[in-house]
DNA sequence: ATTCCTCCTTGGAG
DNA sequence: ACTCCAAGGAGGA
């Protein structure tokens, strides 16, 4: 039986118990107050305490030599450092974001140490096809299916099996779609078969890697070695708007579930997701969707969801956006009300001004959405329009009509 | 050319 | 039983 090893680690730079269920990755299982799932083909165990995180390869395949069990733990601790990217500091940036809106402040208090999770991006992309209209519970089971039918068996714990995330070409066959539709996965079966095609056959190897952020802490180590292998087809580095528009050529893939992508397994961390729940959030705390015109979530509101969070949270709005996500779901209502005994007198101190001054600006957008070039929308609130000279320019766009001839073609 | 509306699979919750 | 909702997107009006 392998030991376990620990890293310093304080709750509030990362919390796992949280972070590994807050609908980021889908297949980390808890048992016996143990997580464990299979990350590049490693089957790694976790467990925390208040000071230390402890991890573990959970089934080392050969009798291990001294040498070589040191070496598979540092391997375990780098992989952790990269899927945590634990360079850096949460705490400091949670300060930063609870200085600059009063809201998020109130909020976080009992939502401290969520990351965002620096995942595969192929895995990312899948897993968030799945996510369409869909809830985490059901995104967990079909994830799973994936993984139990598609994916390399890897180990047991407890009886249970775990599998590794199936590769693009393992879900490219030609009998994927009608498979996954029997497995319960509805019109995404599709989406997922097609996607994968795509991926494995008609785009060139490395290209879904090819689209990560080079500046994400989390490549700090291997970003030095550009490898000459298949990085060389683009010599221009790659930027989050053109991440964007890359992967909204993939059937399933519109705007939300490409910022998804771009987050959490492009290291894209100010790619804004807004979803049902975020944009509950933009309603409910910062004032939007006030107009009448406005109650649906349309391409120009969800522009500026997504510029406003930028704007009051900074570079890093997505990783700050995952903490309201997290606090605004009802599986987490407990834990918001401040159920936890850590949390219940800080909240309870903090519940007293609900209103911040945000909320009064009643940012609604006029119907007037006089698109001539690329002025994307007429806000009222002057919060919104201050940040068109600053830097976040919205590149070509690409036409629906050339998507769908990618597509059928 | 852009925007808006409806439909798409499934299953759990109210 | 029935409607609504869940980390939305595609296709047509």
């Amino acid at each position: 039986m392998p030991e376990w090893k620990k890293l310093p680690l304080s709750l509030a730079e990362l919390c796992i118990d949280t972070t590994l269920r807050c609908g980021q990755s889908f297949r980390w299982r808890r048992i016996n107050d143990e997580w464990h799932c299979v990350l590049q083909g490693k089957l790694i165990s976790l467990k925390q305490d208040p000071t230390h995180l402890h991890y573990k390869l959970a089934s080392p395949r050969k009798l291990p030599t001294s040498e070589r069990k040191s070496a598979e733990d540092d391997c375990v601790l780098s992989l952790l450092n990269r899927y945590f990217v634990l360079s850096q500091s949460l705490s400091n940036m949670y300060q930063q974001w609870a200085a600059s809106d009063a809201n998020f402040a109130r909020r976080a208090t009992a939502f401290a140490g969520i990351r965002i999770l620096n995942q595969d991006a192929w895995e990312t992309l899948v897993s968030f096809i799945c996510s369409s209209n869909n809830n985490i519970s059901r995104i967990t089971q079909m994830v799973q299916k994936l993984c139990v039918h598609y994916g390399p068996y890897v180990g047991d714990i407890e009886g249970e099996k775990f599998h590794d995330f199936p590769r693009p070409e393992a879900l490219a066959g030609s009998g994927v779609e009608s498979h996954l539709r029997e497995l319960g996965f509805g019109y995404r079966a599709r989406f997922i078969a097609e996607t994968a095609r795509i991926v494995s056959t008609d785009r060139p190897a490395g290209w879904l890697h090819g689209l990560r952020n080079p500046d994400c802490p989390a490549l700090e180590i291997s970003n030095n070695k550009l490898e000459d292998t298949e990085t060389k087809t683009d010599t221009k580095p790659p930027t989050y708007r053109a991440a964007h528009e890359a992967l909204l050529e993939l059937p399933g893939v519109g705007p939300k579930v490409s910022d998804c992508v771009c987050l959490m397994g492009l290291g894209w961390w100010e790619s804004v997701p807004v979803d049902t729940h975020v944009w509950q959030i933009a309603q409910r705390d910062y004032g939007f969707g006030k107009g009448v015109k406005t109650k649906t979530l349309n391409k120009a509101m969800y522009d500026a969801v997504g510029d406003h969070f930028r704007k009051i949270w900074g570079p890093q709005a997505g990783y700050a956006q995952s903490v309201l996500f997290t606090a605004n779901l009802k599986s987490f209502a407990e834990q918001a009300a401040g159920k936890t005994e850590a949390a219940k007198e800080e909240v309870s101190v903090a519940e007293v001004e609900v209103k911040p001054e945000e909320s009064k600006s009643d940012i609604s957008t006029t119907a007037s959405v006089r698109t001539k070039k690329r002025k994307a929308v007429t806000v009222e609130a002057a919060v919104i329009k201050a940040e068109e000279e600053n830097g976040v320019e919205a590149g070509g766009r690409r036409t629906r009509s050339t998507k769908r001839a990618k597509i059928s073609g």
